[in-house]
DNA sequence: AGATTTCCTATCGAATTACTAGGGAAGTGT
DNA sequence: ACACTTCCCTAGTAATTCGATAGGAAATCT
C-alpha cells in the first residue's frame, strides 16, 4: 500500500485513489489468469484496499466491459478478455471516467488568446504521450514485471526518480 | 472554435485553473518582453482572468523566482529570467506543486505488492514522459508560437485529438 | 501629499474525493 | 425449501480542495 508523505498533489497530471484501486484489482484478476474467479473481498485484501469502496469500482470495470462477474457461493470477478488485450489506459478511463480537462472546461471548447494562443497544441502533446504509453502497455505486461523496453528505458533514468 | 468531439475523454490529466492562468500570466509577461512590466490588472484584462485571484498567482510566481515584482504608479510584474530560459514545467511547478501524483503521493514514495509491483517503474515512465516535453517547451516557444517539432508532431497526430 | 499598485490574510461556497452503511437481488450447496 | 454466500445498488458523510472575493497595509511614483 501507498505510505508516504500526505502531501498536497494535484497538479497537471494525477492519478486517483480509484484509478490506482482499479488498476490494482485488475491485474490480481490478470495474475488468477482469465479463467479464474476471485471475490472482492480476496482482491480486497491482498492489494490492500477497502473492501466496499472496492466494490463499487468492480461495478465499473463490469460496467465499462473489463470485467466479468458472477454472485453466489462460487461468485466473484474475472477478466472479461485476455490480459494482454487490455491497456493500462482501459482501466483507467472506465473507473475514472471521462476526465481529461483544462480547468474544467473540454480543450475544443477552449479559447485562448493573444500569447497563449498555442497552448493548446501543447495541452493536446502531453496529453497524447501519456497515452501513448498506457495504451500500450498491458495487464499482462504489469502483472508478469516485463514492461516494454521504450517503457522501460524512460523509467532508468536515473533523473526521473528525483523530486519536483 | 474547433466543435470536435464532444467528448474529449480519457485518462486522468487534467490542468487546474491555477495551472493554465500562471501559464497564460508568465506568457502575456515573456510576449511584452524581458524589460517591460505589466499590471496584474492588465495581464486579468488581456486574458480574462480574475483580477484577484491572478494576484495570488503572481505572489507564488515571484516566490518561486520567476518573476521580478514592483509597486507603485510604475509598478508591476517582469520575467526574471529570459522567456526562453523557463520551461513551462517550472511555471505550473511554482504555481500548482509537483507535476504528476498517484493518490496525493509522489511515485518515488509509492509501494506496490503482488502483480502491482511494476506498476511504479511504470507512473516513473508517465512522469518522465510528461516532464521531458513540458520541461523542453519554453515560454519563448509558446509565446512564438512555434513549437519544437517533435512536440509539434504528437499535437499533429489527428488521432490525439480524438476520443478514447 | 496623493495616487497607484503590489502584498497579505482571511473567508466562502461549491465541488470533488475517498470512504462507509445497509440492505436487496441473484446464485450455490444441503 | 432453506440457509448461506457474494455481488449489486443507493445514500450519505467527513474532509479536503478549488476557484474566487474582500479589505486593507506596505511600498513607490509624480
Amino acid at each position: 500500500m501507498g505510505t508516504g508523505a500526505a502531501v498536497m498533489d494535484n497538479l497537471s497530471m494525477r492519478i486517483s485513489a480509484r484509478a490506482d484501486y482499479a488498476v490494482r484489482a485488475a491485474l490480481e484478476l490478470a495474475a488468477a489468469g482469465e479463467d479464474t474467479s476471485l471475490k472482492a473481498e480476496a482482491i480486497a485484501e491482498a492489494q490492500g484496499i477497502p473492501h466496499k469502496f472496492l466494490e463499487g469500482i468492480l461495478g465499473d470495470l463490469r460496467r465499462g466491459g473489463l470485467v466479468i462477474s458472477q454472485r453466489g457461493g462460487k461468485g466473484g470477478y474475472r477478466l472479461a478478455r485476455p490480459a494482454d488485450s487490455i491497456p493500462i489506459a482501459d482501466v483507467i478511463r472506465v473507473a475514472d471516467g471521462p476526465l481529461v480537462s483544462v480547468r474544467g472546461v473540454r480543450p475544443p471548447d477552449l479559447s485562448y488568446i493573444g500569447p497563449a494562443e498555442s497552448l493548446l497544441p501543447l495541452w493536446i502533446a502531453v496529453r497524447a504521450n501519456v497515452r501513448k504509453i498506457l495504451g500500450e502497455v498491458t495487464l499482462a505486461h504489469v502483472a508478469a514485471a516485463k514492461l516494454p523496453d521504450d517503457v522501460l528505458s524512460l523509467a532508468d533514468d536515473p533523473e526521473a526518480w528525483t523530486n519536483p
